[in-house]
RNA sequence: GCCGGGGUAGCUCAGUGGUAGAGCAGAUGAUUCGUAAUCAUCAGGCCGUGGGUUCAACUCCCAUCCUCGGCUCCA
């Protein structure tokens, strides 16, 4: 260790003697709200304000309200939770607690499940720890100590993963009786707690890996002060809201049937409508693309299904039937029918690149555990499309979809994150293939300037893909477009075109859907907008209210006026006083309002009121209906 | 599929080993009313389903289906 150190904070440097810690220098410094500082960092490196500074550095001190103390924060709250959950359970074995987005969790083996009750005395314990203030203090041991110390305890699953740390030592972190291998930093003391709340319990496989024993997750969430807590629960209790699931049944949107099955989605009228403006949307927007449409079946011979590689690779997600003493599988792509329309004749290279569109219905069977709403479901339509080209026009081809993702998810004002996901274990094809396809996908991101993360072996079977993933209302993400390269397909179905020297070439495939599933899209959608949908969405467009019947004759006048331009209008004509209709029609979150009473019967004109306005604009029904129409074409929400 | 919560009227939810409740929605009648809920009356339930325990089960036990939150998996 060297005799002294060399410490700057922001622009003046001073030498310490060794073993000074961040904490002691804080001290000195005269600032305001140094109770806010719960860590810091050494050239950019997190450490504790409790534990020695070893060398030289640039030294900053983190704040609780940063986004770095807030995990710290987070974490250090978790440690606190495993000390009341050992403290309560001693036969409990105690494995990772990390701070995750806005919280944290702790997965612990024990011998029975906890209840909402446990979490309830352990939020107590906890309160009590806090309250206590016991120190954070940091160890270092040679790794052999700390799996002896493990061992002692029984705390195999810390030896393990003392195993898969390659370092001679590693940290241990302690308060009061409690100790943890973790690689810190923490907050000085549990003091430094001010507001935590433990949120659920849950399952969770060791390691994630769902053949390793199942743990039992507690997570939580902790902030600065309890108004920041309170915000957040309050945050969540809104999003919760906007969950397209209740705002399926009150827009009496969908509804899912247990007589008839889990995971089929039933389309009520205004859902049905709402699917269709979507559906026709993309079909325009494909067709303006230069993708041609087809349809295929939706069961096709099992051989079809042995030949592409499914039988092998994606069974299990398949439905079978058998006819005429035949077998077929229902199909859970739409791949094979345009495979076999592209093989339907002879293609020249001229003919490339050739793009297959089709709002394609598949099933797949997924685990009844994951089916979720719209989102996750057994039977969906994709607005799936098959692009077969030359290999040199493979790069343009991907920069034009990501195109249209960029356009598509613009229109609809969504935020996305794509993800290039390479090779996985399971997978057909060759080397060289994946490396070229994975390379052509990235260069298209890198030519675009994307942000993206790499996902380590999650392709497809046959191919590398780009993901974009939308978030819905409780900010889970949801992948819907992506892009897929296949060189693998062509081969097994021999797919070939004429170049111009005559020969026969090999086309490469990309499967790509924009919006993905149209279920799935639709429920994000719901939440994007908490059923408020633009305009030229809403199932309903327009309703028109009449104050008393003498109204009635005109509000239907004035309510075919609208149909007739193919505004879609609703009429309630019901013995309800005003205030009443207002008010459904706000909860249904119908876009306009038209408000018929005497008086506008009287000068011929409409009383409109638009969502989210709490005034009325009388004006001529022609006028209405032209301010409508460029509502409509300008897609504005 | 796995772990844990939950299924009571169309919806949201109370309830209890001894004849099943509310609000909203619905029907009927009255009211003709100007920008977020007019009043009254009526109707509505195999308490998810199948077994078991009990004199008696919506309630306790077992199984099963569905659903919610996670995990794993995925568009």
């Amino acid at each position: 260790m060297t005799s002294s150190l060399e410490i700057s904070i922001q622009d003046t440097s001073k030498t310490y003697r060794p073993g000074i810690t961040a904490g002691d220098i804080l001290k000195e410094i005269p600032r305001k709200n140094t109770s806010e500082i719960i860590a810091a960092q050494l050239n950019g490196k997190p450490i504790d304000l409790f534990a020695p500074i070893t060398e030289s550095g640039k030294l900053d001190f983190v704040s609780v309200h940063s986004a770095k103390g807030l995990e710290i924060l987070r974490h250090s709250t978790s440690h606190v939770m495993a000390q009341a959950v050992k403290e309560l359970f001693p036969d409990v074995k105690v494995t990772i607690g990390p701070a995750i987005e806005d919280g944290f969790y702790y997965d612990f083996d024990s011998p029975r499940p906890f209840t909402p009750e446990d979490l309830e005395r352990i939020e107590s314990r906890m309160k009590e720890i806090i309250k206590s203030r016991l120190p954070f203090r940091k160890a270092s041991l040679p790794r052999e100590e700390a799996i002896q110390f493990f061992r002692e305890l029984g705390e195999n699953y810390k030896i393990e993963l003392i195993d898969s740390i390659a370092d001679e030592e590693v940290s241990m972190y302690s308060q009061g009786n409690f100790t943890d291998l973790c690689r810190g930093p923490h907050i000085p003391g549990s003091g430094t707690i001010r507001a935590f709340k433990l949120t659920k319990v849950a399952g969770a496989y060791w390691r994630g890996d769902e053949h390793n024993r199942m743990l039992q997750r507690i997570y939580g969430t902790a902030f600065a002060s309890k108004d920041e807590l309170k915000r957040y629960l309050e945050l969540l209790e809104e999003a919760k809201k906007r969950d397209h699931r209740k705002l399926g049944k009150e827009l009496d949107l969908f509804s899912i049937s247990e007589e008839a099955g889990p995971g089929m989605i039933i389309w009520h009228p205004k859902g049905a409508m709402l699917r269709y403006l979507v559906e026709e949307f993309e079909r325009k927007e494909h067709l303006k693309r230069g993708y041609q449409m087809v349809v295929g079946p939706q069961i096709l011979k099992r051989e079809l299904w042995e030949k592409s590689g499914h039988f092998d690779n994606y069974r299990e997600n398949m439905y079978f039937t058998t006819v005429d003493e035949t077998d077929y599988g229902i199909k859970p792509m739409n791949c094979l029918s345009h495979m076999i329309i592209y093989k339907s004749r002879i293609r020249s290279y001229r003919d490339l690149p050739i793009r297959y569109f089709e709002l394609g219905t598949v099933h797949r069977h997924e685990k009844s555990g994951v089916l979720h709403g719209l989102l996750r479901v057994r039977q969906f339509t994709q607005d799936d499309a098959h692009i077969l080209c030359a290999p040199d026009q493979l790069n343009s081809e991907i920069l034009g979809i990501i195109n249209f993702v960029k356009d598509v998810m613009g229109i609809f004002g969504f935020e996305y994150s794509m993800e290039l996901s390479t090779r996985p274990e399971k997978s057909i094809g060759s080397d060289e293939d994946w490396q070229r396809a994975t390379t052509a996908l990235e260069k298209a991101l890198q030519d675009l300037d994307c942000e993206y993360e790499i996902n380590e072996g999650d392709g497809a079977f046959y191919g590398p893909k780009i993901d974009i993933k939308l978030k819905d209302a409780l900010a889970r993400s949801w992948q819907c477009a992506t892009i897929q390269c296949d060189f693998t397909l062509p081969e097994r179905f021999g797919l070939t075109y004429v170049d111009s020297d005559g020969s026969r070439k090999r086309p490469v495939m990309i499967h790509r859907v924009i919006l993905g599933a149209v279920e799935r899209f639709l429920g994000v959608l719901i939440e994007h907008y908490s059923g408020a949908f633009p305009l030229w969405l809403a199932p309903v467009q327009v309703i028109v209210l009449t104050i008393t019947d003498r109204t009635d004759a005109y509000a239907v006048e004035i309510a075919e006026k609208l149909k007739e331009q193919d505004v879609r209008v609703e009429l309630d004509l019901r013995n309800e006083k005003i205030g009443f209709k207002i008010r459904e029609a706000r909860n249904l979150k119908v876009p306009y309002m038209v408000i018929l009473g005497d008086k506008e019967l009287e000068n011929q004109l409409v009383a409109v009121r638009k969502r989210g306005q709490d005034l009325t604009v009388s004006m001529d029904v022609l006028q209405f209906i032209d301010s409508l129409r460029h509502e409509i074409e300008s897609r504005s929400f």
